[in-house]
DNA sequence: GTTGACCTTAGAGTAGACTCTAAGCTTATA
DNA sequence: TATAAGCTTAGAGTCTACTCTAAGGTCAAC
């Protein structure tokens, strides 16, 4: 049984942002000391692992939540559950790498377009590109 | 001379947006009428499309605020520092892309992984790999 | 002269994921 | 026993970039 910090030593996670995901329900302590002090037992340090692992892979909390609810009852779920819910994480990782991809040519563009140098601004090819606004729209409304 | 409405619909901005730069000091209106009405001038306008074009590119608000400094100034200003501001945001970019790209691998490989079916996820192979916890760390602390 | 579209302001709300604070117990160590 | 480290809670603050609301004034058209 770990006390809070031992947890966050053991997960990497910091007390405060254990006590966060209790919060939102992604992780709790199934006991507590008479001074109200969290204990986790081995079950919850690999739920919480579960959550960290997740995290780190970029899924958001509420992502997290719905594969916790599948762990938790795995004959109740089925496989394509949990495809639909990493498909869709992984169209969004797409459409932001898209997004930031135009961004990464665009200014490439206006670096290479311009000196450099400690010459004055006046003719910055960068500032009268971005005056004349002939640049690729990169952001979307997100 | 443009109400704000019409600078919104001249820009894209939406008039809470225009109002909101304001408050933040990207835009102005260098003219009021007796009723308080914002009046922007084609030197507003520019600067309004200015704000426009950069915010499209991916700058933040901050650099922004940073390249309308330089503008109002060239002379004052070298074209090193708007590539520093330019170079800046594009190592920003090139490492949110660094870490979506391995979030994607991540991802893809799970997807691979699993069959992703109508069966029970008693045995699913990405929720597998979340317990065991064998993936790559793929976010950073940002 | 009234309707309706448009303008004003300060300030609150949104999203996501924390991060910290204050005030006060508890526990371990010297 | 005193001190420090660690725990508890509710709730506020952070960051970015908006987005919206409420309450009210203004303006052009019919």
């Amino acid at each position: 049984m770990l006390k809070i910090s031992e947890l966050a030593a053991k997960t990497g996670l910091s007390a405060h942002t254990i006590r966060f995901y209790e919060k939102h329900g992604l992780i709790s302590a199934s006991e507590r000391s008479e001074a109200g002090y969290r204990y986790y037992n081995d079950a919850d340090i690999r739920r919480a692992e579960f959550v960290k692992t997740a995290r780190n892979i970029g899924f958001s909390l509420e992502d997290i939540s719905q594969l916790l609810s599948i762990r938790v009852d795995k004959t109740s779920h089925s496989c394509q559950e949990v495809t639909d819910i990493t498909q869709h994480k992984l169209d969004e990782v797409n459409a932001k790498i898209a997004e930031l991809e135009s961004m990464q040519h665009t200014l490439s563009i206006l670096l290479e377009s311009c000196c450099g140098g400690p010459e004055k601004a006046t003719h910055c090819s960068i500032m009268e590109a971005l005056e004349a606004g002939d640049v690729k729209k990169s952001r979307s409304a997100a």
